[in-house]
DNA sequence: TCAAAAGTGTTGCGGCTACACCCATGC
DNA sequence: GCATGGGTGTAGCCGCAACACTTTTGA
């Protein structure tokens, strides 16, 4: 990586489904030397990184993303910018930002992501420094920065999403049970959905394919469990209505 | 406005409606005293400008509409962010931008937003340095720097948007006729509308209410004028639902 | 055999589409 | 009186919501 570019950097809210809850990736920021670790413990912030200033935006979030979960071609989507000019409020935290880039730092205009994860395959790299865990997002602590304000905000962007493409796949195994398909879309919309009606509405998706495989280990019947087909979604794509 | 922070612009892409064209306002880029006016006449670009560094982003964006519009409060909305390493290619360009902002320039993120207004109620100042012009969206000449892909970003933006927010009305004057909303979305859509259908559904919306006024000065039957009443559709605002 | 979740059908209503003719005005 | 766009009604179909019981498995 080249040059690190002191006034932009980018921040990633990494979200991902356990079949129950939506949960958010997030850091530990290392204590400087110091600070007393007995107030300060448990600093949390959103995975994030000043910009080279050779690189991509985008690519400076799959790095970030990479260095995180090991994962490589994950959904990623840009839907935000924080640029107040007094976002970086907290001292402390001005602070450590210029002591681990080395940088004097004044204002940094953050570009903010949200990406879409499977939990269970995500593969976090445990050789790194920063410690990271996936947290339930209506436990999410008081982070550093502003980034509660962006989290708030990515979920705002995913539902709205969520409204009009179907994304909800890139939260769930490769296989998955409509039972885990529909508690996403309820955890993620807010709303309970009828199951049967949920059913029929995927019956009519050819891009829904039903696996000659089932659920196993559970102690009750087995789930059918379904795949994503890409392809035939883009192939069948409709244009979908508007609002006046 | 303070000192200008050279890493970072606000790029405006503002959307206008005659009745039956959606347009973009463009600004001249003023010649350089050495530049072959000749080769290079008719040079468009987006309203834009560094940003201050003590200014908020949409503060930013705010003071670029005014200045060109001379309107205050219109619809403005942050779409996409355009950091490429490379982005700013035209060495020409580039040397324009150094000479107007009198500052070193290197890598620029630029945070774009687009605009929407009511064509015929926006006073474009005239007292202005830099010349503005409504072109067409079809008619879109080449634009200095990434522009035009800014430019057909917003427009995919918006499309999106229009799916799930009223936000034509921005486009009308605050008087319209039927013709003129169908007509709005029929070409931002880029599908033709069935007027019966168009006219029932808008009659079943409260938030569209007919005044007791009609067009005025045309060589058929006159039409009703209509209202967009926000009060009325922010209370009646349901939710709509989800693709799977 | 019990617990736990999977899976399944029908009916009524409301919304959407397709479609063609008369009306009011200015010139 | 004619040209121009404004404005109107109906019938069929489809999709969506509401609603409760049987099935399969592991323990």
């Amino acid at each position: 990586m080249n040059r690190l570019n002191p006034h932009i950097s980018v921040d990633c809210v990494i979200f991902g489904f356990d079949g129950l809850q939506l949960k958010v990736l997030l850091n530990e920021r290392e204590l400087l030397p110091d600070e007393d670790s007995s107030i300060l413990s448990d600093l949390l912030k959103l995975p994030g990184s000043l910009i080279s200033d050779t690189e991509e935006l985008d690519i400076s979030a799959y790095r970030v993303l990479k260095e995180l979960t090991g994962l490589d071609k994950i959904f990623l989507k840009q839907f935000a910018v924080f640029g107040s000019p007094n976002r970086l409020q907290n001292t402390n935290d001005v602070e450590w930002l210029r002591k681990t880039s080395g940088m004097s730092i004044e204002r940094v205009v953050t570009i903010a992501y949200y990406s879409l994860v499977k939990i269970n395959e995500s593969n976090p790299n445990e050789s790194l420094l920063e410690k990271t865990s996936w947290i339930p997002l209506n436990e999410v602590p008081q982070l550093i920065f502003d980034h509660n304000i962006i989290v708030n905000s990515a979920l705002e962007a995913l539902r709205k999403e969520m409204r009009t493409d179907p994304i909800g796949f890139e939260l769930l195994p490769k296989k998955f049970t409509l039972r885990q398909l529909q508690n996403l879309y309820e955890v993620i919309m807010g709303n309970k959905l009828d199951n049967r009606n949920f059913r029929k509405r995927i019956v009519k998706l050819n891009y829904l394919v039903p696996l000659s495989e089932k659920e196993k280990g559970v102690s009750h019947k087995p789930a059918q469990l379904y795949k994503f087909d890409k392809k035939t979604f883009l192939r069948e794509r409709k244009d979908i209505g508007f609002v006046i």
